[in-house]
DNA sequence: TTAGGGTTAG
């Protein structure tokens, strides 16, 4: 055990374990007279109930060293504490394994499914697994962690596989399974499979349940079918609550009819969800007016301490051209993510101040150590190259491809490559655009707005023998998108090729593409 | 012991 303690020392250094409870806890077991399991098991489930991992975690240790028995009642609420504490979780979760196999808990049907929850929600799936095979009973709550599991660590179609087979083995499924595998059709925007799981939710009856009723609201507006969405929404026969009303919300933004989502949200209790979809809506929308309305209500509600409201508050000022508003509202979040940054970040870049979107991106850098610092993404790194790119800063957009791969460990993606070569490309540095196009393209790593960054290169600096290389790239790459079709016709017909502008009209034809008519917005007044 | 809604990009 003393590997437990040391690591639980060491997890307090990064900030989960809160002095004050842990000499509550400590206080508390010495004093108390009569120290039996099921005493300290409940303690332990509160602790976790109240949200005080740290506190549960403690407590367990200390059960521990003073050999109190731990039975399943002991690993359940520690299991969940260690899911709750990100960055020690799976650390001690693994200690806390090592116990249960000690106290043979390990191959108990409800202890056994808390540890690979915990496993799952720490992201280790292939230990959640493991778990599962080596379980000698297993009941529809560990199937339904198992397919969980797979939908939260990003395999998807394992999960649909496995709901698959568990049906061909006549496994008794639940409304919890009917829900957990619509979200992984939603994932996959596997449309067919997702109208069978509707026909199963009305055959046995789990329509009537609020939860699976959501899910399949969330699948069908996840594969843009708004019109199943609302009939599952006002189908469905009993008091609907916020999170429902919200998914349907997000649908709406989702799908583009911000109309009816604003009359969605006026037909609700204001809640933080609801209102964070809405600012996306007014950001699409770019009205300006139903956002300070909604942030007035963040306001009223007293919702400010909110971070990811916060964040679609400051995204929506910057979409909006209110930039200074947009960074009034960033000063005050009180807990900023890495999202928060992302965000004014990318606002100063938009609006052309590259410099300032540096400034800030140093200022995010030199607040990593802080407390609450946080570490940039590979978004952060896109909306900075994206501000050096709107003005014109080459080198620091080099610098910052550099700092990426070499400081933070993230290797640039394809997206981060077609910025850097769009801004060279604007600048006419045309051949230090191809060469690092040719690095992208030497590593199989082509996408079609690599290609496009490249082929506007070549527009600005009339380069004709590059851009039929890139062409050629673009049609192996299947590209349906008319507009990349009517740059390359384009293309040709400035440089006089008018053979070469009729064939790629040729090709648009024969794949029934054609160029939706661009248009612009602005507001007065 | 398991399940449903929200923020960042080009």
């Amino acid at each position: 055990m003393q590997a437990f303690s040391s690591l639980f020392r060491r997890s307090s250094i990064h900030g989960p374990c809160k002095p004050p409870e842990c000499l509550a806890a400590q206080h508390l077991l010495g004093e108390m007279p009569h120290r039996n399991s099921t005493r300290l098991n409940a303690l332990l489930s509160a602790h976790v109930r109240d949200k005080d991992p740290s506190s549960a975690l403690l407590l367990f240790f200390q059960m521990h060293r003073h050999s109190i028995p731990l039975d399943g009642f002991s690993f359940n609420p520690v299991l969940a504490a260690c899911t709750a504490l990100p960055a020690a979780g799976s650390h001690l979760g693994r200690q806390v394994h090592a116990l249960m196999l000690k106290t043979a808990c390990a191959s108990e049907l409800i202890p056994a499914t808390s540890l690979l929850d915990m496993y799952s929600k720490c992201g280790l799936s292939g230990d959640a697994v493991a778990v599962f095979d080596e379980m000698p009973e297993r009941d529809i709550i560990t199937w339904n962690a198992l397919l969980s599991c797979f939908i939260s660590n990003g395999h998807a179609q394992r999960a649909i596989n496995t709901f698959s087979s568990m049906v061909k083995n006549r496994v008794q499924f639940t409304g919890f399974t009917v829900s957990t595998v619509l979200k992984a059709c939603a994932s996959l925007l596997s449309h067919s499979q997702g109208l069978q799981l509707h026909g199963l939710a009305v055959v046995t009856g789990c329509l009537h349940s609020l939860v699976t009723a959501t899910s399949l609201v969330d699948f069908y507006s996840s594969c843009g079918m708004v019109v199943q969405a609302i009939q599952v929404f006002t189908g469905f026969d009993c008091p609907k609550d916020s999170k429902m009303c919200n998914t349907l919300l997000s649908g709406f933004v989702q799908n583009q009819r911000y109309n009816e989502a604003f009359k969605l949200l006026g037909q609700t209790t204001p809640n933080t969800v609801g209102l964070t979809c809405a600012l996306t809506a007014c950001s699409e929308t770019l009205n300006l007016e139903y956002g300070k309305q909604i942030h007035c209500a963040v306001l009223r509600h007293d919702f400010n301490s909110e971070t990811i409201l916060c964040n679609a508050l400051v995204n929506m000022y910057a979409k909006c051209g209110e930039i200074h508003s947009a960074h009034s509202a960033f000063s005050l979040i009180e807990e900023k993510n890495v999202v928060s940054w992302t965000c004014i970040i990318d606002a100063y870049g938009r609006h052309g101040h590259g410099s300032e979107a540096l400034e800030l991106f140093k200022e995010m850098e030199s607040a990593e150590g802080s407390p609450t610092g946080v570490l940039p993404n590979a978004v952060t790194f896109l909306s900075v190259l994206s501000a050096c790119g709107h003005s014109g800063i080459i080198d620091e957009g080099r610098k910052c491809l550099n700092l990426m791969r070499d400081k933070y460990g993230i290797e640039p993606g394809p997206e981060h490559y077609a910025c850097f070569i769009d801004m060279l490309g604007k600048a006419g540095r045309i051949e230090e655009a191809w060469d690092v196009y040719s690095r992208v393209a030497g590593e199989g790593r082509l996408n079609v707005g690599v290609c496009v960054a490249m082929l506007n290169g070549c527009k600005v600096c009339m380069d004709l023998e590059r851009s039929e290389v890139v062409a050629q790239h673009l049609m192996e790459l299947g590209e349906d998108r008319a507009g990349v079709y009517i740059l390359l016709s384009n293309f040709y017909a400035a440089n006089g090729r008018w053979e070469g502008a009729e064939n790629i009209r040729k090709v648009m034809g024969y794949r029934g593409l054609s160029k939706v008519v661009g248009s612009s917005q602005i507001a007065i007044g």
